[in-house]
DNA sequence: TCTATCATGTAACCAGTTACATGATTTT
DNA sequence: AAAATCATGTAACTGGTTACATGATAGA
């Protein structure tokens, strides 16, 4: 028998989470509320192109969480079809929201993976890699913080960029300890990659 | 004209780069990888099932990265592919890693996609569900931490349950800054759910 | 000896990305 | 008026997941 992983949404996407809590607020259109998320830079949170926004529509709709509204035609653009939320779409908003933020889920960044076969490279080569990802992640933080800055929305609006500056903040303190302590690996490390040419 | 993403690896699938890690030691079958990836632990840094294993053997193996060492059978269970490590396929490993060591990616946890929409939620429940996400937090910090003492390894190999510890703990801080904040700005927040039921 | 689990792999399905299509504006 | 970009959507492709298949041991 195999693992029947639990909360098998019917959409697993996030991207419909933002569908269904723009929807919430008024009926739109794929492409309306695609310039909307990224006006909003919702496009920082969710990743989300073109053709995965009309996809999820789709799925949406198919399952029975949006519906069309109504399908207008403007000068001679092509038809464009305006779905609303159903109460079922509003119910599962709400629960996916509430599963979201009480439940953390278990993720697999890129670093992880590579942190996880760090082994693979010379620890000199690491400690240089390193230090470039510092600066990275200074400028990122950077960005974050004038984003936050320059912003005029209430700061209910901004804790996703907070909370990216605090992950951010961690990773620094991180690498850098990280840093520190391949000096004493080194030998050992290093040895490890004797006659690699 | 379309936006060209850089860094267009062959193969991007993560589990890609773990396979090639392995084999730089030895040649193996992918089923033999498989348990070799359990029992080490990696399927906590690194997402892979079965059939994905198999699928990414495919991939490296187009792309030229890895190549057929043997196919033997033992007894009559079914027969058994045995795959190396080509040149190809060692430079590889090591530009990936370069790469992922030194410059950050975007990523989309699913936290920051529930935060960007976080005033779809009422405030007072908002508070409940966080101080769950504390409590589930903190669990999960015992396990890494449990991991990381219980293991004979050298720490250089469990660098990555304690970047994880790290991101943890400062999501810890900043789930109860935030928990603090939404004391100010409940009145207004709630205001904007009110006559909802 | 029947049943479960291991060992190994393939095939079918679904989700996500990229490319294509086409008329309407706007810019050069 | 040609070229670019906007607006809107569909179709084709590719990568990942789930389900299926099948003989070999091991446990009840």
């Amino acid at each position: 028998m195999e693992v029947v992983v639990a909360s098998q949404r019917k959409v697993g996407n996030l991207l419909g989470l933002a569908v269904l809590g723009y929807l919430v607020r008024e009926p739109m259109h794929p492409y309306e509320l695609g310039r909307l998320l990224k006006a909003h830079g919702e496009d920082r949170s969710i990743k989300f192109t073109h053709g995965s926004l009309y996809m999820v529509f789709g799925q949406l709709a198919k399952a029975g969480f949006i519906a069309e509204h109504e399908t207008s035609r403007e000068g001679q653009r092509p038809e464009r079809t305006v779905y609303a939320l159903t109460d079922a779409g509003r119910a599962e908003l709400k629960d996916w929201m509430r599963e979201l933020v009480a439940e953390p889920g278990h993720e697999y960044p890129r670093f992880v993976a590579a942190l996880s076969m760090i082994s693979a490279l010379h620890p000199d080569e690491v400690a240089a890699l390193l230090r470039d990802r510092l600066d990275a992640l200074a400028r990122r933080v950077g960005e974050a913080e004038a984003i936050v800055a320059g912003a005029d929305a209430h700061p209910l609006f901004l804790v996703e960029e907070e909370y990216r500056i605090a992950l951010l903040n961690a990773e620094v303190a991180f690498v850098r300890r990280f840093l520190e302590r391949i000096e004493g690996w080194r030998p050992q490390w290093a040895a490890f990659h004797e006659g690699e040419r």
